[in-house]
DNA sequence: TTTTTTTCCGAAAACGTTATCGCATTATTA
DNA sequence: TAATAATGCGATAACGTTTTCGGAAAAAAA
């Protein structure tokens, strides 16, 4: 299959690769016929720029890289999606690469993307990324970069996040609202900032409620899964009978300490009511259905890939950028493990 | 941000943009000297290469594009990940795009990666797709593709797929093996050829175990939800209560009538048995854990792409390519739903 | 010393596109 | 009719890289 290419129809033509290419893009300097004819045949040879020589000419690639810390994740999946068919909407595409939460391979991934003169970066930050050199690197050789979830304050760049506070508030207060007097905590270590402002929202939410802030219900678990959610069940069956209320970090805790207290004998929610973070797949199929906190992974991507566009736009106007931190609504979910079957 | 170049490191050190080329790829006829001078200066600028450049002179964009048709889905997000990691160790970077199940899409979706001249495409057909002249046209303009999941069998490319059949065959034997005599199997409309096949496995597995075939106890859904498999537990406690094994079409099914049925009072395994298909996350935090058929996306993913970098490779060498279908193995996944509690 | 070989580098073309600028040709006005 | 304006197109350079080919200089052989 010989390559259709300017030069190419214009031979056939017998005209010039220059009115050839000024004719597809409708310059005004060239005649109605001319066109006409030109973009004939370029339909019928079925003609494709060649987006090398395009992006080589006018120095950009309408591809953005997208690094994930984990794709196979029901959040990040759907920040994927956002960013992808925003991208689509604005003519981007999307190169997307996985980090492993691991800072030397989120090193890597950026070098890739650079190499591959990307118009710009969304990456959200690696557990252990501590040092951000790699990404001012990024922005000295001009590209544009857009934090998304995982963030560091110390980085000045465009950001989005959601409310991690005002969220954990109002799943806190969700649970005061139904009558719960006694709200345990569950929730990794105090590292990320996530961690952190979790706690806070849930800490503010009972002293806006006057309720005394009880260190001995804030459970801590080494990890953030289903298995450590059933040992802290265990914990509460054993010593803590009195907790009526539980606020866990995310969904798949949450379920563990679900399944562990029914195990127990505890009814949910007349005995204990629990509601978790992120709305994942899996709070709609637990039994009862687990109340839960939507964080908005696809409007996350959406926004993510706006910020970067505007950026990109801004840089090529030369305009000088203030850098803007976009705060994701989050909203309580009520299923039934929060309902009060009074 | 002046770019670095070539001609710039050429003027620099007083050289021809073609010596510095080749000092950085190593030609031999290069000597030493200038070869570290050369790459010393590279290093030192942060010298990377344009890779619009590149591929416009050597033709390959070194990106291949992946057509999912949905990213959020675990299965699917295993294939991702297995295509972008191997993609990765061997030069490749992957542009991702989801085709909503949708032909339309699908369509736009290729032409818009054959407009950005990657260098092979990868694609699980849309489910109502049945016109394969799109997918012809990718081959026609020289764009290698390999079909994974779900393919057609009347277009001639590399394929990778599950054996259906024989994963339906070893689920329903496993259920046999621990005493099951009366098996029911859940599945959506006889369309999509997985279906077909899955069913044609499951009555194979009974006919070899000399199991009279029943019609009454196979289950069509209309939708493969946690909420139609209820409605079959419904239906299955109303009545077919003499039943004590079902094969599920898909873990959410399986869910689905695993809730249900502990809501009918049945206790699983002891009154009846059930198996899923995929080995979906949730399946591990079920109560009882529920046995299930492995799929192994991110090993899909990756053979799908050796594939496509062999032919790849072979249409650069002007081999002539035999097209292959890869089965990958599945296998049983024994867990609580269906062990004996002797 | 002369011839041959080896070593090392550069000129140049090519990949396909875009945009500036200038030059014919035709149309309009004086 | 002559001067001016408008119209339509092409030559050309540029984007940054790669590779072939040839040729000068140095080294080896005669």
């Amino acid at each position: 299959m010989p390559k259709v290419t300017l030069k190419k129809i214009a031979e056939t033509l017998g005209l010039s690769t220059a009115t050839v290419s000024k004719a597809l893009k409708d310059y005004d300097d060239i005649s109605p016929k001319t066109k006409l004819k030109v973009k004939e045949l370029a339909n019928s040879l079925n003609y494709k720029p060649n987006s090398f020589a395009q992006s080589l000419r006018n120095q950009e690639s309408k591809i953005i890289g997208l690094i994930i810390p984990e794709i196979v994740h029901h959040f990040f999946a759907n920040i994927i999606l956002g960013v992808i068919k925003t991208a689509e909407k604005n003519g981007y595409l999307v190169i997307t690469l996985q980090s492993d939460e691991s800072y030397k391979i989120e090193k890597k991934q950026i070098e890739l993307l650079l190499y591959r003169n990307v118009d710009g970066i969304l990456i959200s930050l690696a557990d252990n990324t501590v040092n951000y050199k790699h990404i001012n690197e990024i922005r000295q050789s001009g590209v544009p970069v857009v934090l998304y979830d995982k963030i560091s304050k110390s980085i000045d760049c465009h950001r989005v996040v959601i409310d991690d506070q005002k969220a954990a508030f109002n799943a806190t207060k969700h649970l005061i609202d139904i009558g719960c007097k006694k709200i345990a905590h569950v929730r990794g270590a105090l590292k990320p900032q996530t961690t952190i402002d979790r706690f806070i929202g849930y800490k503010n939410a009972l002293k806006a409620h006057n309720i005394p802030f009880d260190n001995s219900i804030v459970f801590e678990t080494e990890h953030l899964t289903f298995k450590d959610g059933r040992l802290i069940a265990d914990e509460i069956a054993l010593k803590h009978r009195d907790i009526d209320g539980v606020f866990a970090f995310t969904d798949l805790l949450a379920t563990g300490i679900l399944v562990g207290l029914k195990e127990h004998g505890f009814k949910i929610p007349e005995d204990i009511s629990i509601i978790g973070f992120s709305n994942w797949f899996l709070t709609t199929i637990t039994t009862p259905t687990l109340s839960t906190v939507d964080q908005p992974g696809f409007i996350m991507g959406e926004e993510a890939f706006k910020l970067l566009l505007e950026e990109i736009n801004d840089i090529k106007k030369g305009h000088k950028i203030k850098y803007k931190t976009i705060e994701i609504p989050t909203e309580v979910i009520v299923r039934n493990s929060t309902k009060k079957m009074s």
